[in-house]
DNA sequence: CCTTTATCCTATAGAATTAATAGGAATTTG
DNA sequence: CAAATTCCTATTAATTCTATAGGATAAAGG
């Protein structure tokens, strides 16, 4: 499961793909995905930080895109809001760790299965960028 | 990411399944796992009262597997501890719940990406059965 | 029977995470 | 200068996670 968090900034940067290139404000990206503004906010800033979207303050400020909505995988922005999508962390080549209970990671069923459903999960959500997003719907 | 009473199941699940149709107990479960005893216990009970294991009290008393290893997939023991393995709710068979920020599903490019995550993610662990974790490793 | 060894049951508690909200400072435009 | 906006720092309420505590209940073996 992912978070609010994630979902949110999923739909925000989706939002922004849709009206390319175009400043939206917090607010409009507020209003037209249903998020609650000020916690909006507070994703915008940290995706800003990520550098996947650039901010312009003042009236008539808002955000756009860093890079083209086809260079942004959805699993990237999971990562960033939720980190790892591996099921365990002794199963993600992103944020491995290796679990204390564990005596030989190389005999251990569970991880090897959880391996595979990391490989699995990854070949939709990085395959998948915000310009896949941005036309599939409205 | 899946929890650690998730995981812990799974365990020993798979120990059992090792030891098929030996009588073992939550402590002896708990030193070949690693897993906190009274942690185990709570977990193990759990797995009683969904039918995935059958107990006996008192002295050699303990756990056997209710069913044929091959019957208990990997899935069905996460759902159990943790609730869906879809990333979000709508996208979810097992545990379907509408996003309130949604205006409409069929149109949300979100939710058919992560239909196909969990498609993904439960070709995996709805085919792993704990015959194929007892066998994998020592 | 009595002791030992288990499961079983209920409750509790601390820590971490989640999902926001609050309030205002800083900046830009017109 | 006014309005609109991002930016920054805190705080909070709720929930979930990860256990632990303490004892009641049951079975087996001598």
């Amino acid at each position: 499961m992912i978070t609010n968090k994630a979902k949110y900034a999923l739909k925000a940067l989706t939002i922004l793909a849709r009206h390319s290139k175009q400043q939206f404000s917090a607010q409009q990206i507020a209003e037209e995905g249903n998020i609650p503004h000020k916690f909006l906010e507070t994703i915008l800033s940290e995706l800003k930080n990520r550098k996947l979207v650039v901010s312009r303050r003042g009236s008539s400020g808002g955000y756009v895109l860093a890079k083209d909505p086809d260079e942004i995988t959805a699993g990237d922005v999971i990562r960033m809001m939720d980190g790892p999508i591996a099921p365990l962390l002794c199963a993600s080549p992103t944020g491995y760790r290796r679990c204390e209970d564990c005596e030989d990671e190389e005999l251990c069923a569970i991880r090897k299965m959880m391996m595979d459903s990391r490989k699995a999960l990854s070949s939709v959500l990085d395959k998948r960028t915000l310009k896949d997003l941005a036309k599939f719907g409205r």
